[in-house]
DNA sequence: TGTCTCACG
DNA sequence: ACGTACGTGAGACAA
């Protein structure tokens, strides 16, 4: 059998972990975190790689060879915190108990018995796998030796063969040390050269191979004050390299035969996993014998129903009363038009379950149209519209529990009822245990369905009064019952009326597009002198950057980076990038709009019907899928064509559409109540140039095309929560300079600096931030000592209460725009929206009322302390509205 | 299934 | 020094 070993860098991921996860305590006062993220990667590895050998190396102590060699070395790392340090003995308790060889050597660091017992692996034909968040590692690549770095944190590994580290680095395996030699490492206090970094390293290397080599060759090297400084310290880059080369070949007393990876006692473990109180360990071990191993099926409590028949319906008829749960049960993801197996209700006494073929039970009908007759729900607007494909009517809803779960955790990703159940405490089959998943779905015979959908209907009536109490707990009642609820019975009515596409007109743009893609197709194989596959980026990367030998500007994970930005900066370069540029805006315009689109067109109506989905963005917008018709293309002309295939469903029918202009500048100036951004909004002046007036002190005559889109961008950054690096990559400028920009910014803006600060704090101390509307969203990572994970709920912090108002808004308009519609008897339709602007079918009489109807209730909607704008546009289709 | 790319606000 | 703009969904490719 082929042996593989495997070796981790204790320290190295232990810390990783620790500074990657919340501080996790023991009800003993243990600190666990580093440990338990340790074993996760642990038994991730284990996982996908199956060593037949396994070892754990630790540094030992603080002098090593290095330390004597050179005595600043690690000289300016921070202390190890005292909670990471007391992690170390229960880590080794806990590989004890895993039966996992570990070791330390005094006076060497793990990478250094790394090293050679990797050497050793090799000599002796195993393959290694060595697994570190430490670069230095990849000196060790070979054929027969792989490297995973850890990445975020530690939740993901990047594994390196020669290949990858070639592509990512440009540089051999034993060139790496060479490059620590040039730039050094400020961890570990390693020199280098000063003012050299990675970028000019990399350039260094690339041209003359070894550190040795550079400083043979210093006068050949461009740029005078790089030459002095380099033959100024080539003694510090010669150490840092040999500081920075791992041993081969250090006096290890660890053997191979040691490193076997054999069973363990599984009471060991489980004694060391409960006193770490590693639930989910356990669980994931299947070491919790009660819980892992009996089927959740079996868990759930057995309950009485009664099933709907021909015969006994009559008797039960007095039994639908108010307020009753009521589960209607689609059979497909997508609703419309779905085939629904059957409908559940209960009331805590009465459980009833309907197969389908008894829903025209006419009392059963009844009772679902009749407002009056309150009905909880588990998505209201699934059960509303599947229905209404059946013609079958559905009022009365006051209560869901997918929104009201949503709700409470925006950012929660899973709202499927079983799951809600448990953290209520209660006990529900999923779905997929009962359907089975993917290409094992299929529908479970009578005596298991209707039992589980009864179930679903007794759940929704237990969940109510919990869930209700914990939308009051935490204020969020109002928004639930007066604002989401209602939206959902006015998006079903959207969804199931659909909007009209004009088929031929696809087609029409589909011929032409497919011409001009096959000549663009034969253009670029000639201009490559190869036939290849534009729409793969692997070999597009190659066709450009290998074969043609241009510029490689940014690579990605798996290779070089073809993407539009990098394009553009090579646009120039050679003929056949502009080439490659047209062909993906129109192949995407071919394959996700024309092909995509009329995919969708359903036989029955002649429509779209998309889905909008109420419960998955983490700020409260809503999102639209099969298809999405949020992202129909506007900014280029020949996407916005598109547009003209959406016309209205009644002929001599107009479409309009309405929009909010600068929603969430104006929602900033309201909530941060800057005096600058507010005046500049009451006296209604176009936003971006003003900004630019601003923050570079000229008159308004004097704002250059270039300082408004300057302006623009910074605006956007504003929204987006600021920081100088995204702004320079936006605007394709340097840090430095998009930093001023920034500063400049806030020193006229000062009261949008003071919100920025402020809310910031207030995150930090709630552990969440709110829109206007009281909307949640909770930002665990806000306090998080890992530097990415903090910055980004930072900035989360700074843009959820902005477009999240901005979507408290809009749902406020749509809710009464629906109400003023039935009101006033219009005949007019809501079709869609698209975050900040609303759609709209009307006929031609009702053009000027609706025209100041929509005006007036978007702008509102909700009264700030600057006004809200909206701008109206008909036509006969929607490319038209403009 | 994950990755890349790109469409929108 | 770190490595990023905020929020989405879909199609194509390459395992």
């Amino acid at each position: 059998m082929e042996k593989k070993l495997m070796v981790l860098d204790g320290n190295s991921i232990a810390s990783r972990a620790f500074y990657a996860l919340p501080l996790l305590t023991t009800d003993e006062g243990l600190y666990t975190n580093a440990v338990y993220g340790f074993t996760t990667m642990l038994l991730r590895m284990l996982d996908e790689e199956k060593p037949t050998h396994l070892l754990v190396a630790f540094d030992a102590g603080k002098v090593t060879f290095r330390t004597e060699e050179y005595k600043d070395y690690k000289g300016k790392r921070l202390k190890t915190p005292g909670e990471l340090s007391a992690q170390f003995p229960l880590l080794k308790e806990l590989l004890n108990a895993f039966n996992i060889k570990h070791y330390e050597l005094n006076g060497y660091e793990a990478d250094d018995i790394i090293g050679t017992i990797s050497a050793q692996a090799e000599a002796n034909g195993f393959t290694t796998l060595i697994v570190s968040g430490d670069k230095d590692m990849l000196q060790l690549v070979s054929d027969k030796t792989r490297v995973a770095l850890t990445r975020k944190g530690i939740s993901e590994v990047e594994l390196y063969s020669p290949a990858e580290v070639e592509a990512k680095y440009g540089l051999t395996p034993a060139q790496i040390i060479d490059l620590k030699g040039l730039m050094g490492d400020a961890s570990d206090n390693i020199p280098g050269i000063p003012g050299v970094g990675e970028k000019t390293a990399l350039k260094l290397l690339h041209e003359f191979k070894t550190v040795e080599n550079v400083l043979d060759h210093v006068s050949e090297i461009k740029g005078k004050k790089l030459q002095e400084k380099i033959a100024a310290h080539a003694d510090d880059a010669r150490m840092s390299k040999e500081l920075a080369t791992i041993l081969r070949d250090a006096p290890i007393e660890v053997t191979l035969e040691e490193t076997v990876y054999q069973p363990y006692n599984q009471e060991k473990v489980v004694s060391v996993l409960e006193r770490f109180a590693f639930k989910s360990l356990l669980e994931r071990l299947g070491l919790n014998s009660a819980e892992a191993n009996g089927a959740p099926v079996q868990a759930q409590e057995e309950i009485d129903f009664v099933t709907i028949t021909e015969e006994n319906r009559e008797a039960w008829a007095d039994k639908l009363t108010s307020p009753m749960a009521v589960m209607v049960e689609v059979d497909a993801e997508n609703y419309h038009g779905a085939p629904i197996h059957g409908i559940s209700l209960a009331d805590g006494t009465v459980r009833l379950y309907v197969p389908f073929d008894q829903a025209g039970w006419p009392a059963l009908i009844k009772w679902m149209a009749d407002p009056e007759q309150k009905k909880w729900v588990y998505d209201a607007k699934r059960s509303q519209v599947a229905l209404a494909w059946k013609n079958i009517q559905l009022e009365g809803i006051c209560f869901d529990v997918l929104l009201a779960s949503y709700l409470s955790n925006p950012s929660e990703t899973n709202h499927r009822l079983c799951d809600v159940a448990e953290r209520y405490g209660m006990k529900l089959a999923s779905d997929d245990a009962v359907y089975g998943k993917g290409a094992k779905r299929s529908i479970p015979e009578a005596s298991i369905l209707g039992p589980h959908i009864a179930r679903k209907a007794e759940t929704i009536y237990r969940l109510r009064d919990k869930m209700d109490a914990a939308l009051k707990e935490e204020g969020l009642d109002e928004l639930f019952y007066d604002l989401e609820l209602p939206l959902a019975t006015v998006l079903g009515d959207m969804e199931t009326h659909g909007v009209r596409v004009d088929r031929q007109r696809l087609d029409e743009m589909g011929v032409e597009l497919t011409e001009k893609l096959e000549r663009l197709t034969k253009q670029i194989h000639e201009l490559a002198g190869t036939e290849f596959n534009i729409n793969s980026p692997k070999q597009l990367g190659e066709i450009l950057f290998d074969k043609l030998q241009l510029p490689v500007i940014k690579k990605t994970k798996t290779g070089y980076s073809t993407s539009a930005d990098v394009l553009e900066k090579l646009e120039s370069a050679h003929e056949i990038v502009p080439l490659i540029l047209e062909f993906r805006q129109l192949g995407k315009l071919q394959s996700t709009y024309i092909e995509g689109l009329k995919k969708e067109i359903r036989e029955e109506t002649g429509k779209i019907h998309t889905s909008f989905n109420q419960a998955v963005t983490a700020t409260g917008r809503l999102s639209s899928t099969e298809p999405n018709l949020q992202n129909i293309p506007i900014r280029l002309e020949e996407g916005r064509k598109i547009r003209e295939a959406f016309v209205p469903s009644e002929p001599g029918w107009f479409i309009m559409a309405a929009d909010y202009s600068q929603i969430e500048l104006r929602i900033l100036a309201h909530i941060s109540q800057d005096e600058n951004l507010i005046d500049a909004f009451r006296r209604d002046m176009d936003i971006h140039t003003r900004t630019a007036m601003d923050v570079f002190g000229v008159d308004e005559d004097e704002v250059t095309s270039l300082m408004r889109r300057q302006a623009k961008a910074v605006n956007f950054g504003i929204v987006y929560g600021i920081s100088d690096y995204g702004l320079s990559q936006n605007l394709n400028i340097t840090r430095k300079k998009a930093a001023e920009f920034i500063e400049r910014y806030f020193s006229v803006f000062q009261g949008v600096k003071r919100y920025m600060d402020n809310i910031i704090a207030e995150a930090k101390k709630n552990g969440y931030v709110t829109t206007m509307l009281k909307r949640r969203r909770y930002l665990p990572d806000i306090n998080s000592r890992n530097f990415n994970l903090r910055s980004f709920a930072e900035r989360t912090a700074m843009n959820t209460p902005i477009q999240g108002t901005a979507a408290d808004i809009i749902k406020l308009a749509m809710v009464n725009m629906a109400q003023r519609i039935e009101e006033e008897k219009l005949a007019s339709r809501m079709l869609l929206q698209v975050h900040d602007e609303l759609i709209f079918e009307v006929p031609e009489h009702e053009l000027e009322t609706m025209g100041k109807l929509v005006s007036e209730v978007m702008e509102n909607a909700l009264p700030l302390d600057v006004p809200l704008k909206v701008d109206v546009n008909y036509g006969k289709s929607w490319y038209e509205a403009k």
